[in-house]
DNA sequence: TATACATGTAATAAAATACTTACATATGAT
DNA sequence: ATCATATGTAAGTATTTTATTACATGTATA
């Protein structure tokens, strides 16, 4: 869920990093002085929740990266966006 | 942070019922199915977030109740939003 | 007094997230 | 061959979040 997704301020800051262009992940890492495991993992839930992309490609180096970059999005949130997309989620209830 | 807040699919719930009228806790944790304590926890969050105000009451009963309110918001999220939300995040980093 | 129903919270348990360490593979340059 | 730098991921640990259980207090009613 895309709620879920940016309740992380790490992943808000890669948002933030990959907002001024694509960037490969070793790159981004080091940019955000975070462990590239720990990215890959801030990564993936970002693009489950369809924020970014990725596609690999060949730097002038002759090494595969991975690009990630942003999808552009505009979400309005308010009480009556949060009741319909409340309405469409399951939550396990002990009664019935 | 409300993005937090929002984050999990009781509170969503928790919103979405409140937003057809205040409530106090103990009928919302029957509405719900929760037990109070964890929608305790929950509407802390909601309040800490702003999200929802509370204020005791004495019910027709004279039993004293805790109500709780939806407090109307509407937040536009994109990613120059996001941007600048990051910017005002410290996050503990190994690195300097 | 016992029952019903309200608030409030402490202590604990369980589950989900976040994070680290360690290693494997591949390519190009020295 | 070794070094540097890329991807990818498994396994384990740590931390945070979520959830339960068990109480305490107060008021009105039977």
């Amino acid at each position: 869920m895309f709620l879920e997704a940016l309740s992380n301020p790490h992943r808000l800051k890669i948002i933030a990093v990959l907002s001024e262009g694509r960037q490969y992940v070793s790159e981004l890492a080091r940019e955000l002085g975070m462990s590239r495991p720990l990215l890959y993992l801030h990564l993936q839930k970002l693009e489950e929740a369809k924020l970014v992309s990725s596609s690999m490609e060949i730097l002038e180096s002759g090494k595969t990266a991975k690009y990630y970059m942003l999808n552009s999005f505009h979400l309005e949130i308010n009480e009556e966006m949060i009741s319909s997309l409340a309405s469409t989620l399951t939550l396990k209830n002990k009664n019935t």
